[in-house]
DNA sequence: GGTAAGTGCTAACACAGGTTGGTGAAGGCG
DNA sequence: CGCCTTCACCAACCTGTGTTAGCACTTACC
């Protein structure tokens, strides 16, 4: 299983032989992005589903005075939203922040697996769901927590998003990212961000170099940033389908 | 046309008759909530489609030290995710901000609506990208946006979502926020709300009383704020489907 | 009719985080 | 080779926002 999209919804339910097939073939269009290159700008019409396989990417949003703030990470095997075909613009940005490969997916295709494979469907509707979820925590993670909580428990979410698709080595993940461009995912100045980023590593619960980071003290940074997982909806025994509602979409 | 729902559809696309009695019918479930009464609490199973029908109703998320952040308003029309039967149990919770009638609409009757009704079925999810959208400009609001700001971005959009069902009067519409649900919504001190909103009051850009809002200024106050309604996506001629993609689902 | 709780409002003070302006090291490139 | 850009890092100062606390008013309730 080597497309990352079915290692991440093995975390809800399994799927048929059958249905992995319908969505190898529907991600055969792939395109690779440069480092900070644009996979989708704000202001353009709407096309197919992406689907990042390699690499790392965020959705962002930039205010007419220039601040812009990443609202989201895509990790492989991540897809922007299912339907954002039905509106007629984007309303904002998707970016590479590494080199990346990203495969687009038909409306076509979505219709196709959407039409015959209701467990298929079920587990893409799930990753929906949860990735609006974790745009709502992030408003809580901005709203609420402070600037040592707010980086903990971003790194604890990317572990455990990374862990989902098997791309973690133990605590270890891939996170390359600038401290600027931290600075405009938690809503801080890129120099407190190095500041915060100090105080995590002086407190030996984190160290992050060369792209890498490595949570030290997992338990210790969930703690201080009231990070639950619950959000992300990763527990296999507790996303089982429910009653037997038929699904044809 | 006294569904809100029906209302708000009608700024994406023109329902015919069977598909506005099939959402009539399916909205027949209703009851009652007290303000400040919870709709659905976090850890709740999951139960069918809540639709508002009447009244301010909102999302939030509690953390373990009892802080508060509320990450959607719902107003009359509004639907929680369409999807949310496929997830176990509630991350967060939803409450009614004043008295107010929610209709719950079961995964049965979901299905119905969806399956016949590709037009609906559209404007149904058009409905949810419109508020994942708005949950990004959230994020957005608290990363970027000073507290005037945030104030004044909130309250255009709100203006904005009351007009799209036609429940405001010119510039005015109903606001039943205590000042430190507003704290709570923009991530500010209620003592800080306070001064904002006396700073708003003394540009003469606002006027909030007995849970009423009125803008004096809008184009300012959307100045002030860079507030792009563009992702809302009401605009009507924007959002016609396009291409022919059939739709079962 | 009196008390308590909730709310709006204000003032004084404290501090987290922003701003500005710098350093040095690494890497791309003419 | 040197130039330029990018990045991590650091220090000084400033300010937006939080904290605490207190008063006035309303509403609910005993």
């Amino acid at each position: 299983m080597n497309n990352p999209l079915l290692r991440k919804l093995a975390n809800f339910t399994q799927l048929s032989d059958e249905e992995s097939n319908v969505v190898n073939e529907s991600t055969q269009d792939v395109r690779e992005f440069a480092a900070r290159e644009d996979v989708i700008s704000q202001g353009d019409r709407t096309g197919g589903v992406k689907l990042l396989l390699q690499g790392f990417a965020c959705r962002y949003k930039v205010l007419e005075d220039g601040r812009r703030q990443i609202v989201a990470y895509f990790v492989p095997g991540d897809l922007c939203d299912l339907r954002v075909f039905i509106l007629k613009r984007m309303d904002h940005s998707i970016g590479a922040v590494v080199t990346s490969k990203v495969a687009t997916i038909s409306p076509e295709n979505i219709l196709k697996m959407t039409h015959n494979y209701p467990t298929l469907t079920r587990a893409l509707w799930w990753s929906t769901l949860v990735e609006e979820a974790i745009a709502r925590e992030w408003i809580v993670n901005v709203g609420q927590r402070n600037a040592l909580e707010r980086m903990a428990h971003l790194f604890c979410e990317l572990l455990y998003r990374f862990r989902a698709v098997g791309l973690n080595q133990g605590n270890s993940c891939t996170l390359p990212l600038t401290q600027v461009e931290l600075a405009e995912t938690l809503g801080l100045s890129s120099v407190h961000v190095n500041r915060t980023l100090q105080e995590l590593r002086r407190q030996k619960l984190i160290t992050l170099e060369g792209g890498t980071l490595t949570i030290q003290e997992l338990d210790a940074l969930k703690e201080l940033s009231f990070f639950n997982p619950d959000y992300l909806h990763l527990d296999y025994s507790d996303a089982r389908p429910r009653g037997d509602e038929r699904e044809g979409n």
